[in-house]
DNA sequence: AAATATACGGGACGCCCATCCCGTTTGTCT
DNA sequence: AGACAAACGGGATGGGCGTCCCGTATATTT
């Protein structure tokens, strides 16, 4: 392999993860990789250079969310039971997205594939969440055609539901008909 | 006012809006307008002479769209009665994304402002909409807390389903997945 | 048929952005 | 402390796109 790197280097990749996370939750990624190094305070070649392309630095960014995604699901299934879980979990995910832009842009597939970085990623959220949506499908709480594609649909208007006014009340709503639609 | 359109340029514009309705259905608002130039058998500057921008392009489709969906909405209230005549439109509208994908990005907020046009529109399509749910939640179809802004994100997620392998199967269960959410 | 306004075509312009490159600086190792 | 490799900064490059402009062509009018 090769040497570990330079501790400036190691300094300079933190603070450009941290800020990217920071402004792509708060903006979305259409934020220009110029503004996120200017915000970190390095120049656009030491952003390119830890991370080739904009799509591998957003990458990078969710790669460390999945790991605490996948845990918090397997926690919620362990606490709540298969019949709750899940819909514990889609609520945190509304609840995610109401507070990460950059989320909602790459589920809705806003310039870049969100199932690719998934796949990839050692933590396998997709068969986290699979894994609960049978589980409450098997304990009656979720009708048993209902497919991971449906959820993420209904994840996905969870979201959109937000722009249009953020809202307790009416995210609550919101969950509210996803589990009335979802059940048996 | 002015002199009506020499006879070739009324002939231009129609097929300049032609040829971009069927080509942002099939592929979406990220069509270039060159694009549309090209395929159309005319200059760019043909197309941004009668359209100045390309929003004012789409929007020209949309207007026209429009119309034939209003009407379609009274016609359903007529025929349905209150109490189906906002699903059977909402089923339209979902038939209506899977055939194009101009208005499923103009929906996700893709580059434009779906809710801009609509309010500028001699055809009061929002109203209409409204008009719809209104009725059908004093017939006792639609629990009374739901909102335009929940349907609009509803509708959105029976779009987004199609985006993961179009599939009547998969369509209709969203359609009662919905159905079932916005139950009273 | 000549005169005039109208419209056409498509190249030019300007903007934005991701990515690459290279002269300069800074950490690291001896 | 000196030398070498590693990393930095930010300007340069290239590509995509919407919009504007103007010399040329064509419909309309008299």
């Amino acid at each position: 392999m090769s040497r570990p790197l330079r501790a400036d280097a190691q300094r300079n990749r933190a603070r450009v993860l941290e800020v990217a996370a920071e402004t792509f939750a708060a903006e979305g990624l259409s934020v220009p990789v110029h503004e996120i190094a200017r915000r970190a305070g390095v120049g656009t070649g030491t952003v390119s250079r830890h991370f080739p392309t904009k799509e591998s630095l957003f990458q990078a960014i969710l790669l460390d969310r999945m790991e605490q995604l996948v845990r918090q699901a397997a926690d919620l299934a362990d606490r709540e039971g298969p019949a709750e879980a899940f819909f514990a979990f889609f609520a945190a995910l509304v609840e995610e997205g109401a507070a990460n832009k950059g989320l909602v842009d790459a589920l809705a597939g806003a310039g870049f594939d969100f199932r690719a970085v998934a796949e990839q990623s050692r933590y396998d959220v997709m068969g986290a969440w699979r894994g609960l949506l049978e589980a409450a499908q098997r304990a009656g709480t979720i009708r048993g055609d209902a497919d991971l594609a449906d959820v993420k649909a209904l994840l996905t208007a969870c979201m959109d539901r937000e722009r249009h006014g953020p809202d307790r009340v009416a995210r609550a709503r919101m969950l509210t008909i996803v589990r009335d639609g979802l059940r048996p």
